[in-house]
DNA sequence: GATGAATGAGGGTTCATTCAT
DNA sequence: CATGAATGAACCCTCATTCAT
């Protein structure tokens, strides 16, 4: 048999091949999830979105539950590989007051905008990405061993309001309610802007830092 | 006949019962819903919890949506009510800026601090109350029909942060936007409290409104 | 007390309601059987048709079966009498063939033409009364006890038969098979004057003898 | 990709296989209703008689009224596909009364012999067969959207009574009576039959021939 | 007796999962 | 590995029947 020959190639084709059907099926379960219901999702849909059949599905993730963990997964990897890209390769350091609550700004900003852009690609997922996974088909148990979006998002910003407020660009106040605020006003316009079919704006997310750094007095 | 005689307060009775049943079924509908997934909420346990048979919850209720449906209208009837209840029957009015400022971060307590008590008393309906509806088992067409806890938060919100802007306590800007931070603000902390298995306390709304006003830079 | 003075003519009166409204509940019945499918009558339905609780009919009859039972009961003792009813009080009797046939004819069309006022005057009842009745949530034994409509009808166009072949007004052949042909007939008329939404009229009464006497021949 | 060679045999295996599914679920669905109450067959029997489980038979049909739909569908086929099998392919054409009468009795025992040997093959399925199908789990929609098997066999009747005014073998009367009155008889024989447990014989067939033709006189 | 709310067994239907091809 | 029909537990809902008032 010459079956041996390419074999090398031909794996690392079949491996890109699974892959990407792997990516299809994520991509088709965020799709269908999505829009609409996510315990609503019959894993028939799914899998007929991704072009293959249910039994495939089962080839690749163990059970429903598995999917869509392995859904929230990637994208919450996605979120926080963004969130944790250098800010800026190097940021010269005066140590002056105003510099540290521009320094600070410059980091809030970041951190908006990435979750900005997270949620304005993943649009539909926002039900997925930033609420309780309690619903959704997760089991609590899958939902507690694994840390939720929301809770890893969470804990980013807490290390950067902690921050902001080491370096002095914060009143010294409790940091976990400061993340919980900012958290809290990220969703708030990710939801409206959901609801009014729009994008995240630029616009929004300077809103929300200058807010969250003055307020909205006059 | 002198079946008439007693009927006055045998319908009383009757209809008391009645009444008395429907919320039975609908705090046991809460109960239910609220630990754990709406959607994974079974009808019979929902009867079982308040202590009726199956067919007596389709005696109140024509199928699950109207009996979820009815649940979110009576909690969001409730928060409603707490908003629109008078602030302070009369506050002396004095046309300075600082006066029209306390005047409203006085409103913007009172409507903080309704939502944070409506949040307490329901709080595992927190998914419920504040989030998209699309979900749950409630059908895209009931959700789009009535207006959701949130949208109707949302422009009480609005109106609030209009007169804020308008009495010149707070600074110009897109009232919409402010409202969805402002609300963003509160659902942050309700989540967040509800993680910790906190009460949304008096500090936290007293937070809120601060950092809403004058932002959390030092 | 006084309350035996009057009983007698009250025991009555409270017999006349109790019939009263016994027929009502069957009446109700009729109709709404009638119109649609036997099995899909409810109870409730009935019952607010006959202008009475669901308890007032189980007060009158034991289960639905009995219901049913006493229906068709009914139904098919009006039907009786009005075939057994005397033909002519008293026809001299001539011995030639022409007579035997003529009083035969006659009887026949007595027959023919009860049936068909039957038919008329219950109407959508048609299929409960001339069907076989293991349906209709009539279980098979009551079925089988009770001699159906349609078996009684046989029995009497058989008698009916026989005595057209002892006066020898028909040919000689299986009273048993003529029976069932114009019963048939019968049959074929009314459900053609349903679906036409007609009246079970005189003409074909007539056509019906005709056709069954002489045939359609030319 | 060669997965095309064997497609062919593979795919028509696959759909032999789904035909004969189809078939015994109809079958058993046969069985299950025509024993007993249509309305009264569960699916669950009916998948357990057929030997699949019950999703199985929600794989072949949409619901229980698609699956009654289909069952009469099918035998609605058959029935008439024998009504209008070509009698004799070419009788020699005798321009005489007697040859008109001849020629249309054969018509007529061909019409009749049809049904009756359908009766016999579908026993049980009688009721569905001939009867009115606003009962029977089928909606009042689909009944009135298809055409009844009773409806169909009376235009069949019609149009076979209407040649034989038109050959003058019949008397000249209203077609569509003539038409009621065969089918009544054949349905009269069949019930009866059906209640003796007896086989719709040919004397039966010839039986309602004469006595259409001629009648039962003496 | 009349009432009508409560009951709960029973039936239709769905859909995650399996497995022979 | 892909396929997709088969499976059957589980869930929603109906409605005949009961019984406290």
């Amino acid at each position: 048999m010459n079956l041996d020959s390419s074999s090398d190639s031909r794996v690392s084709l079949r491996a890109k091949f699974r892959t990407a059907t792997r990516e299809a099926i994520l991509d088709a379960a965020a799709d269908i999830m999505g829009s609409g219901d996510a315990a609503q999702a019959r894993m028939e849909d799914i899998a007929a979105r991704a072009g293959v059949a249910v039994g495939t599905v089962y080839n690749y993730f163990e059970d429903r539950r598995a999917l869509v963990s392995a859904l929230l997964e990637t994208r919450k990897k996605t979120l926080m590989e963004a969130l944790d890209a250098p800010l800026k390769p190097a940021a010269r350091v005066r140590r002056t007051a105003g510099a540290a609550r521009e320094a600070f700004e410059s980091e809030l900003t970041h951190f908006v905008a990435a979750v900005a852009a997270h949620i304005d690609a993943n649009r539909f997922l926002l039900n997925l990405l930033l609420e309780d996974e309690r619903s959704r088909g997760i089991d609590a148990q899958a939902a507690s061993r694994r840390r939720t979006v929301q809770a890893e998002l969470l804990t980013h910003a807490e290390r950067l309001i902690e921050k902001g407020i080491r370096t002095r660009a914060l009143r010294k106040d409790d940091a976990a309610m400061y993340a919980a605020l900012l958290v809290g006003m990220v969703r708030g316009i990710a939801v409206s802007s959901l609801t009014l079919q729009k994008e995240f704006s630029a616009d929004a997310t300077a809103s929300i830092v200058r807010v969250f750094m003055t307020g909205a007095a006059r």
